[in-house]
Formats: C-alpha cells, structure tokens, sequence
RNA sequence: GCCGAAGUGGCGGAACUGGCAGACGCGCGGGACUCAAAAUCCCGUCCUGGCGACAGGGUGUGGGUUCGACUCCCACCUUCGGCACCA
C-alpha cells in the first residue's frame, strides 16, 4: 500500500472516475452521427449468476474496452453496450427449492454484476442496457418467433418469405391446406424424441444427463417422442455455410460450423424391395460402390421395417426395436464397438447388377440422417465392414487400391479400403477411377430413374422448446379443433403469469401448465383455446441481442431502421470459444430470416469475431470451486485496483491463448503502474514531479516514444495486447532514468496508456493540467522520420556461424555493409585466409559470408 | 477413431513476410539506501566448460529444404479443445 500523500491511491482514482463517467454520460454513442465512420464493439452478455463475475469475464470485456476506446479516440462513433442474457436454469433451480420468483433472483444477480462491472471502469453506454428477462425485450423475442411461424422457405429463391404468399396446391380440403400450409412454416410442431426421466417427471437437456442417468438423482432417462417446437435451420444450411466467406473469423471457428453444419455430396439411389409396389431411397457419398453393396441396412425406428418383416423374422425384429428404442444416445455410441442386428426377412434389389441383398436392422445407422437406410459396401466401408464380420455377410471388393499390398489385401476380403482407387467387379465400368465413376453412375442411375445427384447435412432441425417457468412463453394458442394460432403483434409481450409452484407438471409438461386460469381462454368466436406452455431455451434471447441494443426503448418496433443500417454489422465481437458453434450459428440463423424479411440489411452479424482463451487457476487447473483455486475479480480489485486488474488480463499472454493466473504477475503489472505515476507524479506533494517540465527531448527519447505509438497502436489494431504493454513498460523505463521528462512526451505517453488502464490515465491529465475527459482526445501521430535509428548493428555470420557484429550508418549501401564486415578482425579470423564465395546481406539484420 | 490448436529458460511469454532465440514481466542471486525491514534504485540470471576475453550446445523427437529454420516440408511423440457410427 502506498502510504506517502501524492501516492498512486487507486482506489479513490478508479471510484472517483467512474463516477464522473457516469455523471457525464461520457461514453454515449450517438445515433446516425454522419460526420464521423461508425465502430460497433460487442462483448458476449453474461448470464447474470449468483456466483457473479470470475476473471474470464473481464478478459474479454477489457480487450474490447481497449479497442473501443482506441476507436473512439481515433474518431470512431463507438458502440459499446452491455446487458444481460438472464433466462436460465439456475434461477429455476433455485425457485424451485426457495420459492422465490425467478425475476427476484435475476434482479439481484444483475445489481451485484453490474456493480462489479462497473468497477472495472469499461466504457460502456449503460443506457441501452438490456435484460432479455424484461417484458419489453422478450416481447420482441416473441415477435421474431411469431416471424418465423408466419414464414415459409422458398426454394428457387432460397429465402424465407411471408408464408401468405406461400402458393397452395389446387383442390385441397380446408383441412388439407391448413396442414400444408403448417408444414411450410419455419417455426413448426413435430413430435421428436426427447430425454425423458420417468422418475423425475420430467423432460431433460442433453447437459444434465451423465452415463445414461440424470444428473439429479441418478436416474434413469429414456428417449420419447413428444410434441416440440422446432425452427427450420435446415433450410438454410446452404447459406450459413457460404456466407461464412464473407467474415473475418478465425478459421478454426469456421472450421468448427463447416463441420457442424456437415454438407455431404453425393446421390440418392432408388433400390426395388422384393414382393413389395414401392421403393427405397437410400443416400450415398459413394455411388461408384453401388456393386459392392451386398447389404442393405435400415433404422430401427423406420416405419417401413414394419410393412417388410416376415412373419418368421418379426419376433426378433421386434424384440430388437424395442431394445433400441430404450437405448439413449450415449448407450448407442458407447456400444459402438461391436455391432448389433437382426436380419428382416426381406430383400431389395440392387439397381446396378440386380442382385437381390438382404434388408437388416440395425442402431449403427441413424433415423435422423439420409433417409434412415443405407445400402451396405463392406468391402468399402468401415462400419459396413464390420457389420458383414460380425454376421458372416458377403464382402465384394469393387475399388482397387494403388497399393499393391493393400489391393491384394482388398481382394482377399481381408482389408476395407475407403479411399479412391479403380474400379472393378462393376460390370462396363470396370477400370474407371473413383472420381470419374462417381459422375458417370450418378448420371447412368439418372438416365433410368434409379437415382439422382443429392446433397445431405448433418444438421438438425433446432429443437426450440423446453418444459420450464423460466424463458420465453411462446405466442402462441392451440383451438379445440385442432389448429395452430399464432397470436397477433398487437398482444405481446405474452407476459410470463405468475406461479406458486415451479415444480414441473409431472407430465412432461412445463410448470405453466398447471396454471389453468392463464392456459385456458375464449377466443372473440366463442370457442375454447389453451395457451402453448412450453418455453424457448436459453439461447433464444441471445440471437438478436446486439439488434437490441441499437434502439433499446422503442416500444413500437423492435428497432428503428435508421439506426439498425447505421451501427449494422457488428464490427468487433469478442467471446469464448465455447460459444463457436451454437450460439454463433443460431444468431446467424435469425439474422438471416430478419435479412430475408427486410428487417436489416446485412447478410451476416458479425463482421470480426475474436475469441479469448480460458483462464486458469494458478495451479493450471480449471477454476472450479472445489479444486478452490477460484480468483475473485473484487478482490484483485481492492489489492492493486481495476487498471491493474486490466493491464494483468491483457499483459498475460496472447488474448486468445489459455493461461494460468498468477497474483505475482499482478503485482508484477502494479510495479509498473506505480513507476508510470511516480515518473510524473511528485509522490511527497502530490504534483508533477520536478522532472516533468517544458523541455526539448532528447533524440533517443523522441525515437523510442515514437517508437512506442507506432507499436501500441499496430498491437491494439492487432489485438496484441501483451506485447503492447511491454512496449509501454520500456518506454517508461527509459523516462524514468531521464533527469528531464518533457511535458510533451509525458502527455502523449499517458493518451497510449489511455485505452489500457483509463482511470490512472484520467488521473495523470488532470495533473498535467487538464479539465476534459482523455476519453476522446486525437490519438497521438507518429513521424516515420523519428522513428529510425541513425545507426544500425548488423551480425556477421561466417559460414552460418555469428562470428561478430558491426555497426553501420542507416543510409549504408550493400557494398559499404559488405566491406566493414570484411574488414572485421573477428570475421577475418574465421575465415582464415580463405575467398567469400558469396556474401548475403540483409539490411538492417545481418551479414552473411559463405567461404 | 476423426478434426482443430499448441509444445521455446525455474514460470507467463517475445521473436515483423526464413535473418543476432529468450523482448517485457515474474522468480532467483548480488549490491545501494536504511539502525533494521518494506518500498525503491542498480547489476546479474538459457545450459555446459573456463577466473576470463571465449568455446560448444540449445525452441517436443527424428529427418529434409536453405548461405541461414522457433518459423517451411515429411514422419512421429505429448498436451489441450471439439465431434463422436452422419453412410
């Protein structure tokens, strides 16, 4: 602790300049300000947890506090706001065994991190602060949804449309085209499996079962289908995946969405099934196999295993379907080691030799992928492979490998080749290589109806209801006859009503369903119509979140389009990596729908993104409370302050890089704040200090300050934040051995410091003599002339070894650098008397002699 | 199993498009100031050998390309993260 009078008190500084910018409003971002280029930075908003803010939080929030205000001092309009993505578990949880109202926890939790958000002094534009628990904000979360249930996809165009405009086949029953017309809407009803425990009463996220048991309890959980909302993302799986060409994303992230989204390429054969009118479709990436499919395997749960069993087989197909239908996800893959099956009884034909195959069940193949069958090639295949081992199935080989070793292998039946090769056992096209025998089937199999080109995703539909109080009910009423209503703009928000009870129905059914006064209601004709009771998940909120903040308190539209062409797209999104998949691609979803719309007017959100790495406890595990290695951000505060606290998060290491805490390292960061002050500031008094006056400065001075600018702002353009402070450590090292600090160096030190540690910044510029906030002073210019160096030392390598260094002057030519290195007693020495037979010299790094 | 990222002193890390490896910070050792301590300031700190100017080795391992490789290429090892039978 500092004791002496004019000491760097941190603690009165940071509060002090909070307050004041709080008071001013200082960092307000105005509106369609057309004089100045616009910058809008976007941190992902926490859940606002009773745990509060843990050191990953600041991370991000300071490299984007950093950036904004660097823009703005680089004349940038910036926007920076912060706010609350507050519907969640936790809350639930803790209504369920308190009885507290989730909003009263919410509230609570939102207070106390704002709070210390505050105390970090980020530059944010507290008035557009949002809550996505608030009426006024998920009223437009409900407005979107309402969008997406009155949209349809059209496919020529490819993108979603008002579903009026949706055309109707001719000579359908009233009833036939409502059905139509609800199989066409982007928001849609569909009963899918979901993780249902029996003993809980209650439906279950992935995330809260573990080895096949709930997570709560340890019981068991089984797989049911039950009736779900669900957003049509797959129709726009084409788009997502190629306008991810259109931003600046890390390509590992991108990588990560390609892969999720899982395009795959390849054709759609049509097999006949003996004794049966109607055909197969099954999906392939490997046409050119088609003879060597021996097998046909289906899904379990495919309807048609029913209609094609025979009578001798359907005992055991039975038996297996059952068993299948209790496995969960987990059993699935965890047994994927050995496969299981049963054969059906039945036969198809295959269309490419007409060899009649027989048809098994079996799990290994998915219902949800393709068209829940496939068309077997052991020889091709690895799971195909063994499945043909494990029941003694015929294995046709019809590539042949390059490898001599490996095709005699292949031919034998002994090894499952699947890379590309030429083809053989396949009739006229024998010897084609794969790629070229991929076209010349798919076309051939076109030509005579049994197949046709065909893409597949891996991507699912997105599974958008959940059984809970918490999130955002769903606008939408079910009549006694059967039809889907959408509620109208006029009556949202649908607000949340209020509950004893936050248990769950016991049915499956979210805790809204035993509240019969808010489910049940009259409709304007008289007749009867119960309220949707299932809620929207979490990620719902977080979709649209940074459109909100443009124009937080319009309460006739969810944004004014003025602002939304001005601020879009987000220039800056910063976050974790944990979010790289689904919130990321579904915020993008609903971006897209809104663009298809004309809502706003950029195909994509997010221009940048850049993702911080996690940060560790200081023993190099992950923080967790039991290891009890968790850092505590208020404390840290208190000890060394919030500038501290943020030069520590960005002095650590690459921003994206995961790291160890160190407190030693925090101190080590504090030294430096405490030298920076004490260069300027007269500790005993409290003023300047002596050495800082009105003065010439000094040529080596003058270089390395430029230097220095040129350096911090390149490393914040860069988002090298590390090596920006260590550039800043040296520059103040060096003022601090000058017996003269000029004033005019001193204030331009303190702009770059700026960014980095704000409230100690304010604070020097006061004491320099100012009234006006630092936050939008002209960031400091460099001169390229200053910046280099008069003399530059080169190494001089003999044979690849550094044998000497020589010092020329900066304007040197090739041939004077050549002849002082020549002339070096050293060099001369090594290369003992023999000719250089080339010399290389690299300007300002190096000289070297070859002999 | 597949995909992705990363391996540099005692520690966090630096090194621009191939050009003096270890910037900056921590820690440690020594010194100054002090009655003493803290704080601060100065010097040293990759490893081995030598009192020393110096010599040799060194960026996960093994090869290669190059006048020159932490950086590029090939093979492998380890750690972390993601996906998990997607035909």
């Amino acid at each position: 602790m500092n004791v002496k009078k004019g000491g760097y008190n941190f603690n009165a500084i940071e509060k002090k300049w909070q307050q004041l910018w709080k008071e001013r409003k200082t960092f307000k971002a105005n509106d369609c300000d057309d004089s100045r280029p616009k910058y809008y930075v976007l941190d992902m908003f926490p859940y606002p947890s009773a745990a509060g803010l843990h050191v990953g939080h600041p991370e991000g929030y300071t490299a984007s506090d950093i950036v904004a205000r660097y823009k703005r001092m680089k004349g940038f309009n910036v926007l920076h706001p912060m706010g609350w993505d507050a519907f969640g578990l936790p809350a639930e949880q803790y209504a369920v065994e308190t009885g507290t109202h989730p909003a009263e926890t919410t509230q609570r939790n939102i207070e106390s991190m704002r709070r210390q958000i505050e105390s970090l002094g980020f530059s944010y534009d507290w008035d557009r602060e949002v809550n996505t628990t608030d009426p006024n904000y998920y009223r437009w979360t409900q407005w979107i949804f309402l969008k997406f249930f009155n949209s349809y996809f059209d496919e020529t165009e490819q993108k979603a449309k008002p579903i009026e405009q949706l055309s109707i086949p001719e000579g359908l029953s009233e009833n036939e085209k409502r059905r139509y017309i609800d199989g066409h809407r982007l928001a849609y009803e569909d009963e899918v499996p979901v993780n249902w425990c029996p003993a809980l009463g209650t439906v279950l996220a992935n995330e809260e079962i573990i080895g096949g048991l709930s997570e709560r309890g340890g019981h068991p959980v089984i797989r049911k289908p039950m009736r779900q909302w669900m957003l049509r993302i797959t129709k726009y799986a084409e788009r997502l995946l190629d306008d991810l060409a259109e931003v600046d994303w890390p390509e590992s992230i991108k990588k990560l969405q390609i892969d999720w989204i899982g395009k795959s390429i390849g054709a759609e054969v049509k097999f006949e099934i003996e004794n049966c009118d109607w055909d197969l479709l099954v999906f392939t990436t490997r046409p050119d196999t088609l003879f060597g499919a021996t097998d046909m395997v289906f899904a379990p749960e495919l309807d048609v295993v029913d209609m094609i069993t025979t009578d001798e087989h359907r005992e055991a197909v039975e038996k297996y379907r059952e068993q299948a239908a209790r496995k969960s996800d987990l059993d699935r893959t965890d047994l994927a080691k050995e496969k299981t099956g049963v054969f059906t009884g039945a036969y198809a034909i295959n269309p490419a030799n007409n060899e009649k195959i027989p048809i098994w069940i079996s799990d290994y193949v998915l219902i949800s992928y393709g068209t829940g069958a496939i068309m077997a090639v052991p020889a091709h295949d690895e799971r195909d492979f063994e499945f043909a081992k494990e029941f003694d199935l015929p294995i046709i080989p019809v590539v042949e490998p390059d490898d001599k070793q490996q095709a005699d292998l292949v031919k034998k039946g002994e090894l499952c080749f699947v890379g590309d090769g030429k083809a053989i056992n396949s009739g006229q096209f024998d010897g084609l290589p794969t790629a070229e025998f991929k076209e010349q089937i798919t076309n051939w199999l076109s030509e005579r109806g049994l197949g046709r080109k065909a893409v597949n995703y891996k991507l699912r539909d997105w599974l958008f209801s959940r059984q809970r109080y918490w999130g955002e009910p769903f606008p939408i009423l079910h009549t006694e006859d059967g039809r889907i209503i959408g509620l109208s703009e006029e009556d949202l928000p649908l607000e949340l009503p209020v509950v004893e009870n936050y248990k769950p129905a016991g049915t499956g059914e979210s805790p809204l369903a035993n509240i019969d006064d808010w489910v049940s209601l009259t409709l304007a004709d008289g007749s009867k119509a119960k309220r949707e009771t299932n809620t929207m998940p979490q990620w719902a909120g977080s979709c649209w979140y940074y459109l909100r903040y443009l124009d937080p308190d319009n309460n006739r539209r969810s944004w004014d389009a003025e602002k939304e062409k001005y601020w879009m797209p987000v220039d800056l999104y910063i976050g974790g990596a944990e979010h790289a998949v689904l919130h990321l691609l579904y915020s993008r979803f609903w971006h897209k729908l809104l663009y298809d719309l004309g809502y706003v007017s950029t195909k994509e959100p997010f221009k940048k993104l850049v993702n911080q790495g996690m940060i560790l406890g200081e023993d190099g595990q992950k923080m967790s409370k039991s290891r009890g290695n968790v850092i505590n951000p208020d404390k840290v505060i208190t000890n060394y302050g919030a500038d501290s606290m943020r030069l520590y998060e960005m002095f650590m290491g690459p921003l994206e890089a995961i790291k160890p805490w160190s407190m030693q390292g925090v101190e080590g960061v504090h030294r430096f704040l405490q030298k920076a002050w004490r260069v300027i500031v007269d500790e005993d008094t409290g003023e300047l200090a002596e050495a800082v006056k009105e003065a010439q400065a000094g040529e080596a001075t003058v270089r390395l300050l430029n230097q220095t600018i040129k350096k911090v702002g390149d490393d914040i353009e860069n988002f090298r934040f590390n090596t920006a402070i260590s550039a800043m450590m040296i520059f103040v090292n060096h003022l601090g051995q000058r017996e003269i600090r000029p004033k005019s160096v001193v204030e331009k030190f303190v702009l770059i410091l700026a960014p980095f540690a704000p409230h100690i910044a304010e604070e020097l510029r006061d004491k320099l003599g100012h009234t006006d906030t630092v936050a939008y002073e002209p960031w400091p210019e460099y001169d390229r002339e200053l910046i280099k160096e008069k003399e530059i030392e080169l190494a001089v390598q003999v044979n690849g070894k550094i044998k000497d260094r020589i010092v020329v002057a900066a304007e040197a030519d090739e041939e004077q650098i050549k002849q002082k290195a020549l002339g070096s007693k050293k060099v001369i020495a090594a290369m003992a008397g023999k000719e250089p037979k080339k010399i290389i010299v690299v300007k300002p790094r190096i000289v070297s002699i070859i002999t």
